[in-house]
RNA sequence: GCGUCGGUGGCGGAGUGGUCAAUCGCACUAGACUGUAAAUCUGGCGCCUUCGGGCUUCGUAGGUUCGAAUCCUACCCGGCGCACCA
């Protein structure tokens, strides 16, 4: 029946309809890409990737398990590896002025990126491109076809590129290609759906629009809302307020817990692929009285076992109550031997818990430092070492032992 | 190119010759309260200190002054306006 070698394609209806609408914000065009699924054919759904920063957080994987549903129903998941506008650099960036992103950085960055990835997807069935395959090739005459798709009022009207301009801040020509350089890349590989956060709209929409010009087909945009993070802005690694895919296991569970309540459904929704059903009735328990922190266990447990396995999930979940519920230290605490003249600060210096002595003595003035063996505060910012189990702060731990 | 305004701590943004390590907001952080939540309240938030003080910071480099983040000169960077222009 089917010729060597096809891949086989699921047009099941009930997992093509949460394809289409969990964790999604729009669909571009919806009607057409449903009918794309249910042909039967294999789709190419794209996704790009910026290699600068190597770590992946949550909220980006919202997309990831959004190709991981299409995956799953047989579809062919295509990354396009920025590397291209990694290598121009940032021209205004200083420090770069011979370029780059060395290609063993990029590399080196990708690698990374594609292991995180992988615990997610199954990476053996995806596809991988630089994009610079294809730009390097891209001459002026070229570059000038595609810019005359666009006209400067679309991008001046783009939200974050109007405010900079409104508010006098600097916006350089090379903005401009971006979305020319993301369209093209479709262009190059035939995609038939492409993906992103809904702040990747317009770049998206670019695809089709470059598409068009070079006679394809214009893909469908999917695009997945984007999530808070832990201070309740959006998710962002410029902001420091990431979850991300590899922090170990007892970080993430710690800031999953920390994460406002009124989080805890969305993070079900959008970052776990926990069953709606179960879902829906976490949120009548909520509502019925039952105390969010218990749901947000469940919620803390269900993330880390993605990224670490069942057996860790629990050990996070035991560590964190032993920790902070009850205010003991952790298990995986820092552990160090030190002759028994030096001074406790010198100690703490040492191991960066804490940054100068300055800090050390604010801390001490807190009543921040406390040894939890004899649940004692520490008062004095000169003592002497001894032998014991350190709490800095909230989070901060050192076990010390007096050769 | 010409003109003009501006470059301050992680960010935003005061300050325009001394009392400025620099108001304030955000972020961060400690404590109280809790569910390590959130909200709230209180404190801290350059470095070193024998806690008296010392040292290094306000685009960069010089200069004026007893004394500069504040004045002058040059340079670098950004905004705006004008000019140039396909």
């Amino acid at each position: 029946m089917f010729s060597f070698g096809k891949p086989t394609v699921s047009i099941d209806e009930s997992h093509i309809e949460s394809l289409l609408s969990r964790g999604v914000e729009e669909v571009i065009d919806g009607t057409n890409l449903k009918k794309k699924l249910k042909s039967g054919k294999q789709l190419r759904i794209k996704l790009g990737i910026d290699p600068t920063s190597p770590n992946i957080h949550i909220g980006r994987s919202i997309p990831l398990l959004k190709l991981k549903d299409f995956q799953d129903l047989g579809h062919k998941i295509v990354f396009i590896i920025g590397d291209f506008t990694g290598i121009i650099g940032d021209t205004s960036d200083k420090e770069s002025e011979r370029p780059m992103l060395s290609q063993d950085k990029v590399k080196e960055n990708m690698q990374g990126y594609i292991k995180q990835a992988g615990k997610i997807l199954d990476i053996k069935k995806c596809e991988i491109h630089y994009n610079s395959e294809w730009l390097k090739k891209i001459s002026y005459d070229e570059l000038g076809k595609q810019a005359d798709a666009f006209s400067l009022s679309d991008f001046v009207s783009r939200e974050n590129i109007k405010k900079r301009l409104d508010t006098g801040k600097r916006v350089s020509l090379r903005e401009l290609l971006y979305p020319l350089m993301q369209g093209y890349d479709s262009v190059a590989i035939k995609s038939d759906v492409e993906i992103g956060g809904t702040d990747q709209k317009f770049n998206l929409l670019a695809g089709r629009e470059l598409q068009r010009l070079y006679k394809q087909e214009p893909q469908d945009v999917m695009t997945n809302p984007l999530i808070e993070g832990l201070d309740g802005r959006k998710m962002s690694s410029s902001w420091g307020n990431t979850i991300n895919l590899l922090d170990d296991a007892n970080d993430m569970f710690g800031k999953v817990m920390s994460l406002d309540d009124s989080l805890i459904i969305k993070y079900f929704d959008l970052t776990t692929r926990v069953s709606l059903e179960i879902i829906e009735d976490y949120k009548k328990q909520i509502e019925a009285g039952e105390n969010p922190k218990n749901i947000k266990l469940k919620l803390a447990h269900e993330i880390v076992k993605i990224y670490h396995g069942e057996k860790l999930a629990d050990a996070a979940e035991k560590n964190f109550d032993k920790t902070f519920s009850k205010g003991g230290a952790p298990e995986d605490i820092v552990e160090v031997s030190v002759a028994s003249d030096s001074n406790l600060v010198d100690v703490v210096m040492v191991q960066q818990i804490v940054i100068s002595k300055s800090e050390w003595r604010r801390l001490i003035e807190e009543g921040a430092v406390n040894n939890i063996d004899l649940e004692e505060k520490i008062t004095d910012p000169n003592v002497k070492v001894s032998s014991g189990t350190f709490k800095i702060g909230k989070r901060r731990f050192i076990k010390i032992k007096v050769l």
